[in-house]
RNA sequence: GCGAAAAUAGCUCAGUUGGUAGAGCGCCACCUUGCCAAGGUGGAGGUCGCGGGUUCGAAUCCCGUUUUUCGCUCCA
């Protein structure tokens, strides 16, 4: 675990030395749980997304992809549950260090009053028999009265102060009322805190005539709200897809582990929309296509599972997360859910609006079943990242740090070296950049020794360089070296674009799906 | 959110019983070498995370705060 740790560690700094991902607003202290990316983790990330982007939407004739808005009408939040589930007023037991709802742990007592004046009603009914009168008991017996008018305060207070956000007095009514937390049994709270998951903002500059919003805390919404705005002009028929890369935004209570969970993070995700009763077959393909899609990057097969989730939320009927294995041990890198259709028929019950698919083969309209898979680009970048990094013991006794990003996703391709700085070199280094430049993303470096440049670039992960030496003058070859192997082989200057292009491009290694 | 640990140069870190900040690597310039890091000379870069306090004097002691990592918890 320490060795772990100190792995993590490592790449964390790497990361920052090697202009990839530091804090954000750094200069200011920082800000936590949120992360920039620098010049080479902008790269990286682009590549990651583009080489989702070509597999899911590009090579699928019935996948196509959108941009929605970040901000969405409020009420999208209300219909996919957001509203409900992302919303709490919290409260923890320090002894215990239990987190419970507030207004749970009241509910609960007025329900132990409850039982009380139950208790008493069985009493008296087991004293009175059959000509037991409840009503006129509850009405006239002191005792029960007294319960019943204690609770209705208790709830009445409860109420006024969670609808006037005063979270203070639901604090001090949990004092009052001497609750202690069923497990350790204190009465050692912390304050009461509304923990609100969505991040609220406002449209409209001026204050009186603004509404509240909240930034999206997930994409899905954007994709099932347009359902009929994208399968209407593109003519989709089902089974189709509907894919989106974009920021989603939530706050996380505990937000850890570098870019892992941020509070404003990338979800690439896409919502397959299929006929019901057919959601197991797809669930099952979607889960094999998209662990192959993994696959084909050649991180390793052993840092990669499923789990299978026994709890499911509640709009899904099956769900299952591919797990990689990051230097904290497996964690959830993609969701791949059967969301039933759940999201579409609650939208078509706030908006009103119908939102159901014409099959022609049945002859019948109906709301589409989903399936949806969604993974997060930030968390796919940290895989690639920290399985990447590599500290290796050379044969010549000296060591070097080495990103074995693959070379397609590698934020530059190619780095060109004169072996000097002068006799030309550098002109003839500058021609053969100013050439690979409009395919690859290319790098020129004349300082220090060429060995120390070679390790310079293993150490950011780009996959190959090109030297220049005196015989390139002579005979149009340089010299290609390779990061991995750190093999050389001399080749002309005119085959470099051809043998760049068949190690990086996207559809070598796409094909190994 | 609770608990623990940490924060000193771009990175990794040293800094003794409190006495005005150092190293290695990196970076920049020049010279030298020239196919796998660690040649020479010169240089830039730090109000020691931030704010208070104690003290004649604080990187060092105390309090608060921010950020990071770990455990628990939460979320999916």
């Amino acid at each position: 675990m320490a060795d772990q740790e100190l792995a993590f560690k490592k790449v964390i700094s790497h990361a920052k030395e090697y202009g990839y991902v530091v804090q954000s607003s750094e200069i200011y202290d920082g800000l936590n749980a949120v992360y920039d990316y620098t010049q080479n983790g902008a790269a990286l990330k682009k590549n990651i997304r583009e080489y989702w982007w070509m597999a899911m939407v590009q090579l699928n004739e019935n996948i196509v992809g959108i941009d929605a808005a970040i901000l969405m009408h409020p009420t999208t939040w209300k219909a996919s549950g957001h509203v409900d589930a992302f919303n709490d007023p919290l409260i923890d037991n320090k002894d215990s260090k239990k987190r419970y709802r507030a207004d749970v742990l009241v509910e609960d007592y007025v329900a132990k009053l409850e039982d009380k004046i139950n208790k008493e009603v069985e009493k008296a009914e087991s004293r009175f028999g059959p000509s037991f009168d409840q009503k006129h008991f509850m009405v006239t017996n002191p005792r029960v009265m007294g319960y019943l008018e204690r609770s209705r305060e208790i709830l009445d207070r409860l109420a006024k102060s969670l609808a006037a956000e005063d979270l203070q007095d639901v604090r001090n009514l949990i004092e009052e009322l001497e609750i202690t937390c069923p497990i350790s049994g204190s009465r050692n709270w912390t304050e009461v805190k509304q923990f609100n998951l969505m991040f609220g903002t406002k449209l409209g500059a001026s204050a009186d005539h603004s509404m509240d919003l909240y930034l999206r805390p997930e994409t899905a919404q954007g994709i099932f709200v347009n359902f009929l705005n994208v399968q209407k002009p593109g003519r989709l028929k089902i089974p189709f897809g509907i894919a989106q890369v974009g920021k989603a935004f939530r706050n996380e209570i505990v937000a850890r582990q570098f870019i892992f969970r941020m509070r404003e993070f990338e979800q690439m995700e896409m919502q397959f929309f299929i006929r019901p009763g057919s959601q197991k077959e797809w669930y099952e393909r979607w889960k094999d296509l998209r662990m192959k899609w993994h696959l084909s990057l050649g991180l390793g097969k052993e840092n990669y599972r499923f789990h299978d989730h026994d709890k499911l939320a509640h709009y899904a009927d099956a769900a299952a997360d591919i797990e990689f294995r990051f230097p904290f041990g497996f964690k959830e890198l993609e969701g791949i859910h059967s969301r039933t259709d759940f999201d579409l028929v609650n939208h078509e019950k706030y908006s009103g609006k119908k939102l159901q698919y014409f099959d022609p083969e049945l002859n019948e309209s109906y709301v589409p079943y989903v399936v949806e898979t969604s993974i997060g680009l930030d968390r796919m970048f940290l895989a690639v990242l920290s399985n990447s990094y590599m500290e290796e013991q050379l044969e010549n006794g000296s060591s070097r740090v080495v990103l074995r990003i693959p070379a397609v996703l590698a934020p530059t391709k190619a780095a060109v070296l004169p072996l000097v700085k002068k006799d030309g070199l550098p002109e003839c280094a500058q021609k053969i950049i100013d050439e690979l430049k409009w395919e690859f993303a290319v790098q020129y470096d004349e300082k220090d020794a060429v060995g120390r440049r070679y390790r310079r670039q293993d150490a950011a992960g780009t996959p190959f360089c090109i030297t220049v030496d005196h015989q390139t003058l002579e005979d149009q070859t340089v010299t290609l070296r390779h990061r991995d192997s750190m093999e050389q082989e001399r080749i002309q200057i005119k085959a470099l674009q051809n043998t760049i292009h068949r190690a990086v491009d996207m559809k070598y290694w796409l094909n190994s799906m």
